[in-house]
DNA sequence: ATACCATTGTTTTTT
DNA sequence: ACAATGGTAT
């Protein structure tokens, strides 16, 4: 029985126990993956438990992935017919199914962030409330808490008990109502509509009852309240439900997650069984010691001890720096020595901070020294420019009363199609209760514009048909190039930017490899599986659907060699030999937010939990006694985590400013020929006009065209350069900021 | 209709 | 410091 071999007696219980609810604490870095994935192998191979009667659930795509590859591995067994994705992507898949029952159609469109908060504020407008009192933030803020505890907007309307509520019940109605218009859903919709389907629908919930008859749970103590209640209801006739996590290292409160759940699995579950797992298999004695002192602080916590069998390692290295860019320096400096003397590689170094806008200094040190590193952060690829354009006129093509995607792209490259008609074209639509895009054809509508508008409209709306007809017929690579072609996209990229559109061609490009990635792997799916072709087919509606879930973490190669940015959140699940947290300051972390409350302190002292233990060897902890804050420079005080590891278990630093400074200080660093020359190339894009420019070259410039250079002054990174255009005089250009390219 | 400038808010964390 | 917005000039 091979499953069951490389695991400890705790571990080895927690997989054999498959009949009724079953708890696992599993504590940080106990092998809560490993035990997970043995589990699924286990019901598979020993139980002879069909794929498509298990469901897991975990917190990212990675982590699903993570397992899919992982019990394949074990078992040999193909685990497409299983259902493991996160909450969001089971819900997608049973909402497409299940839409008859639904507000929408099943080629429904998932919006994002942005895309909510533009329609938020079309609702602000509608309903003529002050969008400076009810920003567009706070509202969805607010929206979101309310469908994450499954409250409808007539529910919220109820209960509202003051004016401010009961505004943003209003808004909440007419911004569902809006949603239902354009055919589309946001996020907490997925989880909120899938369980109000169930509800509503007892035989449709039962078939899924019967379907998943093995339910696993990972991150349970992440859940919130409708994600509870969701898996509440499929569990509620099998009782086999295992739930997976760690009180302690719950840090999503703020998203509506609820502490109480994992809490009171007992209460909620008779006969269920509790089984911990202690031993640490991921750190050194020093880190594990360090985190369970600063978690001990926590008041409102179930006592847990966690222990290892590994050696001592090293203490905690701890370093004050002068300022934030010396912390960065330092930090990518150490990096760099312990991969010289000790045989790190870059993959075994992460970089965590408490919120997304201190990469920018790292970032900066980074590349100053020539560090191959990746950023991990939202959702950037797809937030592009180009990106989003591209996905609205997809979304456009199989659901043409999106009207977010509509306006986003109707002008999008310029057709003269501007803000006077489409308010022209959104009244009339009003009017007649029809979509915008129903609008862009109907005679009455356009009749009100001006000859010239018309001509713009019935061009635009026409090729939109026309693509329409080929969504689905023709593979997503040639839609794609057929796209830019004829709505001129491409072209006008390379045209009105030559220089920065060159880099979002490559973009498009990166599109292109998605797409045909996705058709490849949907088209294996369709091949072998009876039973769920529908879910896995290669249309563009799973595409985008996929995408929308999609985050940048996702793509994770352990093969690529680069050091990791992220924020203390997004570490959750991972590990790394060597960690640097940086920004140990009040007011970063913990975070200002929080010092007042003391339920979000805990919190915040969990994230700390969580960010330490996920260094296995080596764990340097910094703080700048100076930060860079909205533009200039505070005095920041030490974070009280740190006074909370005992002084054993640290091995602290105080890096004053000079003489010592020089040395953190990278921009002497060529110059002081320092020990680091950087062999590695950075897969940094941005500025890449660091190229020789002389007198007498040619070079192109985005808006004046081609020039001849006349005269170079100054030096580094001040390098002015006088260019002549022909019939245009001669400019005089700061080369780090002008869009210069030689030709 | 567009391009440019001034002003504003924005910073927690994410599917 | 920066991005996003809104207003004004062309």
């Amino acid at each position: 029985m091979d499953i069951l071999r490389n695991l400890n007696k705790a571990q080895k219980m927690a997989v054999e126990t498959i009949e009724g609810p079953l708890l696992i604490l599993a504590g940080a870095g106990s092998g809560k993956t490993k035990v997970l994935v043995s589990k699924a192998a286990y019901l598979l191979q020993e139980k002879i438990v069909k794929p498509g009667n298990i469901l897991a659930i975990t917190f990212t795509n990675k982590a699903a992935n993570e397992m899919r590859e992982r019990m394949e591995k074990m078992t040999g067994i193909s685990s497409r017919n299983m259902w493991i994705g996160t909450f969001h992507s089971i819900c997608v898949r049973i909402l497409r199914r299940e839409s008859e029952h639904c507000a929408f159609d099943s080629n429904f469109v998932i919006y994002d962030d942005h895309d909510q908060q533009v329609l938020i504020k079309k609702c602000l407008q509608e309903l003529g409330f002050d969008d400076k009192k009810y920003n567009a933030r706070a509202v969805s803020a607010n929206i979101s808490k309310a469908k994450n505890l499954l409250l409808t907007p007539y529910m919220y309307l109820t209960e509202a008990s003051n004016e401010w509520e009961e505004n943003i019940g209003k808004i909440y109605e007419l911004y569902q109502k809006r949603l239902a218009n354009n055919n589309a859903v946001d996020f907490d919709d997925l989880i909120m509509c899938t369980v109000k389907l169930f509800e509503q629908n007892p035989q449709v919930l039962q078939i899924y009852q019967n379907r998943f008859q093995y339910i696993l749970v990972d991150e349970y103590q992440d859940t919130n309240t409708s994600q509870y209640t969701f898996i509440n209801l499929l569990a509620a006739s099998k009782k086999n439900i295992c739930a997976v996590g760690d009180p302690d290292q719950s840090i999503y409160g703020w998203r509506g997650a609820d502490i109480k759940n994992i809490l009171s699995f007992e209460k909620d579950y008779e006969n269920c069984r509790v089984i911990k797992l202690e031993q640490n298999y991921r750190s050194t004695k020093n880190i594990l010691s360090a985190s369970n002192s600063v978690i001990a602080n926590n008041i409102q916590r179930k006592e847990k001890d966690l222990w290892t069998e590994a050696e001592d390692g090293e203490l905690i290295h701890y370093h004050e720096l002068p300022d934030d860019r010396s912390e960065a320096a330092f930090v990518v400096e150490t990096i760099e020595l312990l991969r010289r003397m000790h045989g790190y590689e870059y993959k075994n170094f992460a970089i965590i901070y408490r919120t997304h806008t201190q990469s920018r200094v790292l970032e900066d040190a980074l590349v100053k020294y020539k560090l191959p590193y990746k950023i991990f952060g939202g959702q950037r690829f797809y937030e592009r420019k180009e990106i989003k354009d591209t996905l609205a006129y997809l979304r456009l093509l199989i659901n043409p009363t999106d009207e977010i995607a509509l306006a986003r792209i109707i002008n999008e490259p310029k057709r003269s199609i501007g803000a006077s008609t489409w308010q022209k074209l959104e009244t009339s639509a009003r009017a007649k209760d029809i979509s915008v895009y129903n609008a862009l054809d109907d005679e009455a509508t356009l009749d009100t514009l001006t000859p010239s508008a018309r001509k713009n409209v019935l061009g635009f709306y026409n090729m939109m048909e026309e693509l329409k007809n080929k969504v689905n017929k023709i593979s997503m690579a040639e839609l794609l190039n057929e796209l830019w072609q004829v709505t001129g996209y491409k072209k006008a990229l390379e045209e009105n930017d030559p220089i920065a559109g060159e880099a979002r061609l490559e973009n498009l490009m990166e599109f292109v490899a998605a797409a045909v990635d996705f058709e490849n792997t949907a088209k294996l799916a369709e091949v072998s599986d009876e039973e769920d072709a529908l879910a896995n087919e290669a249309t563009l509606e799973n595409f985008l659907a996929q995408i929308s879930l999609a985050t940048d973490m996702d793509n994770w190669e352990d093969n690529q060699n680069f050091v990791s940015l992220l924020t203390m959140h997004a570490t959750k699940g991972l590990e790394f030999p060597v960690v640097f947290m940086t920004g140990l300051e009040e007011k970063i972390f913990p975070h200002s937010r929080s010092l007042l409350d003391e339920t979000e302190m805990e919190e915040e002292r969990r994230l700390c939990y969580v960010a330490m233990t996920r260094a296995e060897k080596l764990l340097y902890m910094t703080r700048a006694k100076s930060r860079n804050i909205y533009g200039n420079y505070q005095s920041m005080q030490e974070s009280r985590f740190i006074k909370e590891i005992p002084e054993t278990y640290l091995d602290a630093h105080c890096i004053d400013f000079a003489p010592i400074r020089s040395r953190y200080e990278y921009k002497n660093l060529d110059k002081t020929n320092h020990l680091f020359t950087g062999r590695a190339k950075p897969n940094y894009q941005g500025n890449t006009n660091v190229q020789l420019i002389n007198i007498g070259d040619k070079v192109q410039h985005a808006k004046f065209g081609v020039g001849v250079v006349v005269q170079v002054q100054g030096k580094g990174d001040d390098i002015q350069l006088n260019i002549a255009f022909p019939g245009q005089g001669i400019k005089v250009l700061m080369q780090k900021y002008a869009p210069l390219k030689k030709v």
